[in-house]
DNA sequence: ATATATTTGCCAAACTTCGACAAGTCAATT
DNA sequence: AATTGACTTGTCGAAGTTTGGCAAATATAT
């Protein structure tokens, strides 16, 4: 039930030697929703990725970045064909660029 | 708005010479969800895409790659770190493999 | 035992998606 | 220009899912 972008925040968190307690706040929740997030039981809403990035000195992209990678391991997690559906919509990233 | 599931199943529907009418109420629903389907506006259930591989003599895996890979789109599509995200989990895929 | 940090369980509120129906458009036919 | 048949659109309540907030539980250290 882990996710990559949880782990990540925590394992930020940590490094930062902040507690839930006062970074939960800042994001106008609870330290028992934070602590699920970081366990991959709740998303944190899309839009509070850039202050969560700020509050724990990271890139927001690369928060970013694994917050949607969660969401889309989420689809595919239990599917025999994940790979052969990410072949198809990587092409038609591709296609779409520019 | 479109899909690649919605687009390919009409597509099958229309090269059958089958009409809504004909096909939605095998899958138990009413010729304008059916017509919202293949239009990309509802998602058909993922537990019907035998059933309706079936009817449209398609393979099912077929259509579920491209079922799933709508599923994956709606979430990158308005992404710019789109492509990062998909590369991320297809490395997680990779090596979750067997 | 107390204090602090985190986790878990629960449930109502908020949000999202779905199903059903009615009314609408469009094209061909009479 | 009225009718018919195929498909589309809009609406709305029902059903389903996710979230937020609280209280209690657990864990660890003092």
């Amino acid at each position: 039930m882990d996710t990559q972008f949880g782990i990540m925040i925590r394992t930020l968190r940590v490094g930062l030697n902040l507690y839930l307690r006062q970074v939960a706040p800042l994001l106008q929740m609870d330290t028992a929703q934070l602590s699920k997030i970081e366990k991959g039981q709740r998303q944190l809403k899309r839009e509070q990725i850039p202050l969560l990035a700020s509050i724990l000195k990271a890139d927001q992209n690369d928060l970013l970045t694994l917050w949607l990678a969660d969401q889309l391991y989420e689809i595919v997690k239990d599917e025999k064909l994940g790979s052969k559906a990410i072949q198809v919509i990587e092409e038609k990233i591709k296609k779409r660029k520019h």
